[in-house]
RNA sequence: UGGGGAGUGGUCUAAUGGUAGGACAACAGAUUCUGAUUCUGUCAGGUGAGGGUUCGAUUCCUUCCUCCCCAACCA
């Protein structure tokens, strides 16, 4: 027999690995490959950056390369020490390590330097126009700007003013530095550009060393120049500041400053997410007016979320690779993201039991206090997990959508006169059920073929369904939180006039029950994944004390019956 | 109305002048001690529209249309 060999396709290139692997080829950077990941230190890092991490990482990873983790703190009035440690943090979690970890402010004296260069070049000057005059002089889209009446100021005037800015002669505001560009430039960007502004404010790291500091799109390409990084990548909404990047780096003529070849910025398709929103600010309000618990809650789309949520770093991964990397603005589907963690957890979670609803069911032939202890696998396919004990007794634990008064149509569970296994146990039968005084089922009568212990039926006649179950007297209660999508519209900005994004926010997002799950799982730890069975997978919160177990629905599994009876 | 980008099934993404392919979603069936998983099959785009070049166009040219970004001393 030949064995036909699966041949794997590979993947075709994005258009950033051609770019990398047309300058691998023709040696432009030496065969070198660098990346930078820059976040701006200001907020909690979400599902977006992670693509952007994944894509900075993975490439230079790919390619034999190596990437920066470089904090862009040029703007210390937003900026805090808080969310450094949470970048860090998430970027590690995601499973990538960074060659090097800097920050912009490790620049100031080089940028400040380099803009001394410029100025003695008579490349930019110093000017005292108001924000609002400076804006005004500006122009817009439909008219071209007009030269600041600071525009023509001497070299020596402008390095003593410059000088003196730095050393902290002047208010806030007072005084910016800018570049000399074109004022009559079609493109915004380069009507003079502003390169650093008057902000006597204490510096997460440099303190009040620096009264002035570096805009973006000076500080930025300055930075990648200075860390010789190969490929700055970056998101679509800078494509029209490229210019200016270029511009910056091109004014060292001499060669000065930066090695060359200078770095060159792509930019790609930032990612979008249906049924969420992802700007800093909207998921700022999320947290601020209360519609979650917090930056980590598990219905936000940040990183810290994602991982409370159970989310393994490799299925955020693999779902960055998935949504692939190109130009055209996309919002991918959550679906894609759930189907990415379920299809690794299918493979790495241990099964368990947990009633999510319960509803008593007592096994009328079975003898109070005879305990049946089972032996069942952690994972049906993999063997090599080991198997937990699971306590089999008269009464136990079903869930209520397990059963119906009145079974519909293509009904496979519990209802009265039928037979179900007991999953992992044996066969029952409802012969009776219990109501309270309104009318509520509380309770169901059922009798057990004792030759079906193990979960098969001597006689070998088959049961359609199967269901979970957990013996009362050995339940262990824990706190379940079930998750939906935070937003019940694909894209919640879709506004009709009048509304409100925030008019889209799904009531029913978190639904906290008491569960009773299997004994097994009463030693679970913070963060461990299991699957309980028919139900979805679960990962223990962080809130979990020993005395009372949290878990979180990381996702349910696919739910086909639920399919069928929406039909009808 | 200036400038910069982008248009391929419902959603992402390939095809770089030669059969429009893959993933997710959806649908149908098989298997199953999870209505899960797995497996099989189906579905659906003639590539934003028109014109042109070509034996042949998603790909080249051209006109038009639509969408996104830019007028912070934010990044």
């Amino acid at each position: 027999m030949t064995q036909t060999q699966p041949v794997p396709e590979p993947r075709s290139l994005n258009f950033i690995e051609e770019i990398m692997e047309a300058d691998l080829a023709s040696g432009k950077h030496q065969g070198r490959i660098g990346t930078r990941f820059p976040p701006e230190p200001n907020g909690y890092l979400h599902i977006g950056h992670a693509k952007s991490i994944c894509i900075n990482f993975g490439l230079a990873q790919k390619y034999g390369g190596s990437t920066n983790l470089r904090f862009d703190d040029t703007n210390p009035v937003k900026e805090d020490v808080e969310y450094v440690d949470s970048i860090r943090e998430d970027v590690e979690w995601l499973g990538f390590r960074w060659a090097e970890e800097h920050y912009a402010s490790d620049y100031f004296q080089q940028l400040y330097d380099y803009a001394e260069y410029l100025i003695q070049a008579g490349k930019a000057y110093v000017c005292d126009l108001t924000d609002e005059e400076t804006r005004e002089y500006r122009g817009n889209f439909h008219t071209p700007g007009k030269e600041s009446p600071y525009r023509s100021r001497s070299v020596g005037e402008n390095l003593d003013l410059f000088r003196r800015m730095r050393a902290g002669e002047f208010p806030d505001g007072a005084r910016v530095l800018r570049a000399k560009i074109d004022v009559q430039s079609p493109n915004m960007n380069l009507r003079d550009p502003l390169m650093y502004r008057i902000r006597r404010v204490h510096h997460h790291r440099t303190g009040d060393a620096w009264p002035i500091y570096p805009m973006y799109d000076y500080a930025h390409g300055v930075s990648d120049a200075i860390e010789r990084i190969t490929h700055s990548i970056c998101t679509l909404e800078f494509e029209d500041h490229r210019p200016l990047y270029d511009w910056f780096l091109n004014q060292d003529v001499e060669g000065r400053f930066f090695t060359r070849p200078l770095p060159r910025q792509i930019e790609f398709a930032r990612l979008n997410l249906t049924h969420t929103v992802m700007s800093k600010r909207r998921l700022l309000l999320l947290v601020q007016e209360g519609h979650v618990t917090g930056w980590n809650d598990p219905r936000m789309p940040t990183i810290c979320g994602l991982r409370r949520r159970g989310y393994t770093p490799e299925s955020v991964r693999a779902f960055a690779e998935r949504v692939g990397v190109a130009k055209r603005d996309m919002v991918a589907d959550v679906s894609l993201l759930e189907h990415c963690i379920r299809e690794d957890l299918e493979a790495q979670a241990p099964r368990a039991m947990a009633v999510l609803r319960p509803l008593k069911l007592v096994i009328t032939n079975l003898t109070e206090g005879e305990t049946h202890w089972l032996e069942l696998p952690f994972h049906p396919e993999k063997t090599e997990m080991g198997t937990r004990k699971v306590p089999f007794t008269r009464e136990i634990w079903i869930d209520q959508d397990d059963f119906r008064e009145e079974a519909p149509k293509k009904w496979f569970r519990l209802a009265p006169g039928a037979e179900v296994r007991l999953r992992g146990a044996a066969l029952v039968r409802c012969e009776g059920l219990v109501k309270d005084d309104s009318g509520q089922v509380v309770e169901l009568h059922c009798t057990w073929d004792p030759g079906s212990l193990g979960g098969n039926a001597p006689d070998g006649r088959k049961v359609k369904g199967t269901i979970h179950w957990v013996s009362a007297s050995h339940a262990v209660p824990a706190e379940v939180r079930l998750y939906e999508q935070l937003f019940t519209q694909e894209d919640p900005m879709d506004v009709p006039e009048g509304g409100d994004w925030r008019d889209f926010i799904n009531p029913h997002s978190l639904e906290a029950l008491t569960a009773q799950l299997e004994p097994s799982l009463a030693s679970a730890k913070a963060g461990d994944r299991f699957q309980f069975e028919r139900t979805g997978y679960f990962s223990v919160d962080p809130d979990s004390g020993s005395a009372a177990l949290v878990f979180n629905r990381t996702v349910g599994l696919k739910d086909s019956w639920a399919k069928i009876e929406s039909k009808g």
